[in-house]
RNA sequence: GGGCCCGUAGCAUAGCCUGGUGGUGCACCCGGCUGAUAACCGGGAGGUCGUGCGUUCGAACCGCACCGGGCCCA
């Protein structure tokens, strides 16, 4: 294979396996792969051959285009990729356009920032027109930018015709839902308190709301009661802006207040307070002493009237007669008197509805005084705060500073206030138990996601104001008649231009603003200004992306989405959004199934954030691991629906594993290439049937792989079932680890150097082409492009042209043998116990034992070393492993008495009992113990009779035996070397160190060699004369070798060698020397 | 302040539903193997199972409280 390119074009075609490069070099896989796909049109060609199959009705949730993606982001696409891609291996039809979500407020802010503006006012001026068209190429720039992202990620959605929130027929879906919320009875215009950006002048929604820690002034106020001199309701406010538009105050009814005389710097003031803050408030006022006067009942100060103490500021303060008010929702905090502003809170609005308060709300849209606001008029509320206190004069008690969680703006974190204005609605809280019974039938990975979690947010469902007074957006298709105050709500551009009698160019700002049509009444229909909230936008994506409205077939065809996955924060977001419109519009849920998934930490699980510092972009990854390393890290690190703590180890773990994976591939290359291997199979391609159908003849290792893959697989789909990705991709890799590369590659691997055509060495290629092939397939969702590559290496005349395109195995179960799974666990265990034990007794592996017992009582053990008894001897490199059941006569046992026990009870006979049962037969008291439960000791004419508790017993090796436990069992081993054991010892010392040198010499596997070789101990020269030399010459290759005692000889080859070499084997001094053959 | 989730060796993770001596991987130390070789294999050491209380003969697991982290809400 050439060094830059790995297959050459021709190759591609699959006609025989090639040699694999050395490393698994991620770049080059990728990129290669990259190409082909494209070249090949594999995508296309992928989705072609599926679409036959069950449709799978999937919808992207949009991402916003800020223009990067993050490690979350390419997450989400990497889980919804892996899940797809198992799907269509599956034979499944997969609706998978990508779609982008491209309106909005956060949009506007950059675009707003790029051009320097700093108001409603600049854009205006600027030109509506103007604006968005800089939006739409901010938005449409991302875009494209993000496509390319998420396609080097390996995603296969469809990224060439995505859908996007800002195309007509998208919009139109918008609209046409909003219509239907008209036909509901569910669209309300309304007079309420929103949260309300004064920089971006206009309502947001609560989603839009951030909330963090700020600090603000804390105020203790004195209102006057009225008609009562000296006397005054204390209440507490961390807005001073709010008290020119305080109309009531509020107490609890069933909580006491009481009436203080209280002194500060010789005046005396008569105070009303929460009885139970008493203490505080006045401390804070510092007031020295105080008398209660008076207690009542919250219930009883109902009704009770109080001045301003802004009456000279603001005129409506001065008309307006204030008057306490009873509400439930007052707290027992600060002075537990509660100052009511209804046109700037949302509960002082809904008290304000109920006890016929005036909702006076003297802040414009900017956050600027009205000149209802007196002399603030023009201020910002900002700036109002500290005049306000100013004013306050003696009526403020205290002030000080509180730092309290606020709502900021999610876009420019500006501090929201609260203002009633006119908006318009969805009556999303009388949806609520319609939509709570709708999501019943949906299937929720991890189920708490659904049943807990998102049940509880449905619970508190509010209202949703879906209007905002921007640009950026889909807008609002409601068009109403100042002259009778008629509404109505277009649903289509058909519908509008058919009203309007023009044609609609751009269904967005400013092209819609214009038009108007005629009312019943005879006056003008003219389109309310406002915007959709963009959360409207993506909630209709499942029919938006099929293209209804304008399109029925597709959506009657798909409709609801059988599937959809996005971060936890989508709860209130995504999820609840699309039931909304969903149930608004077609009375169901939009989505059958919903995998909820975590949120990218850094690796102290803390957010990943541009201020902390600890922000990992996936280019990063990618740049310094690849694209597979990346996904399958991502996939496997944890539950999908945990949160993700990234770690630069978990990569590099991963990175190794698929380099093992990398390794295995490459092993059996160059040996299929020398025998011209060719897969079973015809024109169809590669055929597994004939391995099943002799599955019974080969070897007992190559059926236990077949076994395992098989088993594999299906452990694989059971995790997919439950989009347990973590666990499906867990198990792969512990197959490749521990299954393939540390115990089948191992038992096979002299089979593949077996020369001529040994049938064994054919079953090996067969077994391992099986594996390989299923291996890669199992990995294709998760590692696309390291399962394309090898593939493309793998496959077969007559197969696929990409990985992607075969069908999930289903024909393999002959294959499956979960007795011989076990049996090889055992066997497992055993090559375990029989390498430590060897380690105990210093013993090489290289070196062979004359013999390995097994010791059990366990029926397992015994079958399954019995079934497997030439891979036991193999791999403990022993003439004989034997089994026994119960103990093995060679070992003997001693006694030891334990002293602790022994001392108190003989007494001073103690050391002579310590005597006895060192020199009994321990046997002989083990039976006893376990027969009486005592052991008799007779010795020196006395007599003792010791109970368990006093001894202990150990097994009595004899020399050269080492054990090692296992399962069940114990292991023994018979280190002890005769001169047969030594000679094959020291041949294979020779015979390593031969080869060692071919290597260093880079030499071909199939060259031949000449060699010499020099033992410095006769005897041991001896030992190898004759069969040995033979085998060495064998496994060597070696056409001629020299084998020389100390006294040396003379060279083989006229002293000119290619390597020569000392060593020092066992104490044995060794000098070798090879050179190749001259070609026959 | 509320809802949901997470907290197990230096790091990561399994076990928790269905209570009974806490597994695994990486890193570390020691050893082995050597035609997968810039690979591979074995062994060892390392744990207050976030903290506390309770239930129980027995708690990583069940309950309660608290602490820390995450998402969401107020």
């Amino acid at each position: 294979m050439g060094k830059d390119k790995p297959f050459e074009s021709e190759e591609v075609r699959g006609d025989s396996v090639k040699e694999a490069a050395g490393t698994y070099d991620t770049k080059k896989v990728e990129q290669w792969v990259r190409e082909f796909w494209k070249d090949q049109e594999i995508y296309r060609r992928v989705r072609e051959l599926r679409s036959p199959g069950t449709p799978l009705f999937f919808v992207d949730g949009p991402p916003y285009t800020t223009g990067n993606i993050h490690l979350g982001t390419a997450w989400n696409k990497i889980l919804k990729d892996s899940i797809l891609r198992y799907h269509r291996l599956k034979g499944r039809h997969i609706i998978e356009r990508a779609g982008y979500d491209m309106h909005g407020l956060p949009i506007e802010v950059k675009v707003e920032h790029r051009l320097g503006f700093t108001s409603k006012k600049d854009i205006e001026e600027y030109g509506i027109g103007r604006f968005i068209e800089e939006c739409r190429r901010f938005a449409q720039a991302n875009m494209e930018a993000m496509s390319e992202q998420f396609k080097s990620l390996g995603v296969w959605l469809d990224f060439d015709h995505p859908y996007l929130t800002i195309s007509e027929d998208y919009i139109e879906a918008a609209w046409w839902t909003l219509s239907r919320a008209e036909e509901e009875g569910m669209l309300e215009q309304g007079h309420r308190v929103v949260n309300w950006c004064p920089r971006c002048e206009t309502a947001i929604a609560d989603s839009e709301v951030e909330y963090w820690d700020a600090t603000d002034p804390s105020l203790f106020v004195k209102f006057p009661v009225r008609g009562a001199e000296g006397e005054y309701l204390v209440i507490w406010t961390t807005t001073p802006w709010t008290l020119p538009a305080n109309v009531a105050a509020a107490v609890h009814p069933q909580v006491i207040y009481a009436k203080v005389r209280a002194k500060k710097d010789g005046v005396e003031e008569t105070l009303w307070i929460a009885d139970d803050l008493l203490d505080l408030v006045l401390r804070k006022g510092r007031y020295r002493d105080f008398t209660v006067l008076d207690k009542r009942l919250g219930s009883d100060l109902v009704g009770m009237e109080y001045l301003s103490p802004l009456a000279s500021r603001v005129p409506f303060q001065a008309s307006h007669r204030h008057r306490v008010v009873g509400a439930d929702f007052v707290a027992i905090e600060n002075t537990g008197i509660v100052h009511i502003a209804p046109g700037h809170g949302w509960d002082d609005y809904l008290l304000g509805i109920r006890e016929h308060l005036p909702v006076f709300c003297p802040v414009d849209p900017a956050g600027r005084f009205t000149d209802e606001g007196g002399s603030y008029r023009g201020m910002h509320v900002r700036d109002a705060n500290t005049v306000v206190l100013a004013d306050l004069g003696d009526a403020l008690l205290s002030r000080g500073e509180v730092t309290h969680r606020y709502g900021h703006c999610w876009r420019c974190k500006t501090p929201i206030i609260y203002r009633a204005t006119e908006q318009w609605f969805l009556k999303a809280s009388e949806l609520r138990d319609a939509m709570l019974e709708e999501i019943k039938g949906v299937t929720w990975y991890p189920e708490w996601a659904g049943s807990a979690r998102f049940h509880d947010w449905l619970k508190e469902a509010r209202d949703w104001c879906i209007s905002r007074q921007r640009y950026w957006g889909i807008p609002l298709p409601i068009w109403t008649c100042r002259a009778c105050g008629a509404h109505r709500v277009v649903g289509t551009i058909a519908e509008l231009e058919a009203l309007a009698g023009t044609k609609v160019a751009d269904p967005h700002r400013p092209y819609v603003d214009g038009i108007t049509f005629p009312c019943a009444c005879g006056g003008t229909m003219r389109r309310v200004e406002d915007i959709f909230d963009v959360w409207f936008d993506s909630a209709v994506a499942s029919w938006g992306t099929l293209g209804f409205p304008r399109r029925r077939e597709e959506f009657d065809t798909y409709w609801p989405a059988d599937f959809i996955t996005e971060g936890q924060d989508q709860t209130r977001g995504w999820f609840y959004s699309q039931l909304g419109a969903s149930t608004i519009a077609f009375h169901r849920a939009p989505y059958r199934s919903v995998l909820m998934h975590g949120f990218a930490l850094d690796a102290e699980g803390r957010k990943m954030s541009k201020s902390l510092g600890n922000v990992v972009a996936p280019e990063e990854v990618i740049r310094n691991y690849g694209v597979d390393i990346l996904r399958l890290y991502i996939l496997s690190a944890n539950a999908p629906w945990d949160d993700l703590k990234f770690n630069w180890e978990g990569v590099k773990t991963v990175q190794r594993a698929l380099s093992i994976l990398w390794n295995v591939y490459r092993f059996p290359l160059p040996y299929m290439i020398l025998d011209r291997y060719t897969p079973a199979g015809g024109p169809a391609g590669w055929d597994p049937g004939p391995i099943r159908d002799r599955v019974q003849n080969l070897a007992a290792e190559d059926r236990w792989i077949l076994s395992r893959v098989t088993s594999l697989a299906r452990e694989v789909e059971a995790a997919m079932a439950g989009c347990q990705l973590h666990r499906a991709t867990r198990a792969v890799q512990e197959f490749v680890l521990q299954d393939l590369s540390r115990w089948y590659v191992q038992l096979v691997r002299h089979r593949m150097w077996l020369e001529g055509e040994a049938q064994e060495k054919q079953d090996a290629y067969d077994t391992l082409y099986h594996v390989l092939r299923r291996l890669i397939q199992l990995l294709s969702p998760f590692t696309p492009y390291l399962a394309e590559y090898l593939y493309q290496n793998l496959k077969a005349a007559g197969d696929p042209p990409s990985v992607h395109m075969l069908d999930w195995p289903t024909g393999d179960d002959r294959l499956l043998d979960p007795a011989l799974e076990s049996a090889m666990e055992v066997v497992r265990a055993f090559d375990d116990a029989v390498a430590n034990a060897r380690q105990a007794g210093k013993r090489k592996l290289r070196w062979p034992v004359a013999e390995v017992v097994v010791a059990t009582t366990s029926p397992k053990v015994v079958e399954a070393i019995g079934m497997l008894a030439s891979i036991c001897r193999a791999r403990a490199n022993s003439r004989k492993v034997l089994v026994v059941e119960g103990t093995w006569d060679r070992i003997g046992r001693r006694a030891e008495p334990v002293m602790k026990a022994v001392g108190p009870a003989f007494g001073k006979d103690a050391p002579r009992v310590r005597e006895l049962v060192l020199a009994a037969d321990a046997d002989r008291l083990r039976h006893e113990i376990a027969k009486s439960g005592k052991a008799v000791l007779e010795g020196g004419g006395h007599r003792y009779e010791v109970a368990g508790a006093m001894l202990t017993f150990h097994e009595r090796m004899p020399e050269g035996i080492f054990a090692a436990p296992m399962p069940d069992g114990t292991v023994y081993v018979d280190v002890a070397l005769n001169p047969g054991l030594e000679a094959e010892g020291y041949a294979r010392e020779v015979i390593r160190r031969l080869q060692e040198m071919r290597r260093q010499a880079d030499l071909a596997v199939e060259d031949f060699i000449v060699a010499r070789v020099e033992v410095g101990d006769l005897r041991v020269a001896d030992l190898l004369k004759g069969t040995w030399e033979a085998v060495i010459r064998d496994e060597v290759r070696a056409r001629v070798l020299a084998l020389a005692g100390p006294a040396g000889g003379s060279p083989a080859a006229g002293g000119r060698w290619m390597a020569e070499a000392e060593w020092d084997v066992e104490g044995v001094p060794l000098r070798t020397a090879i050179s190749r053959a001259p070609d026959r």
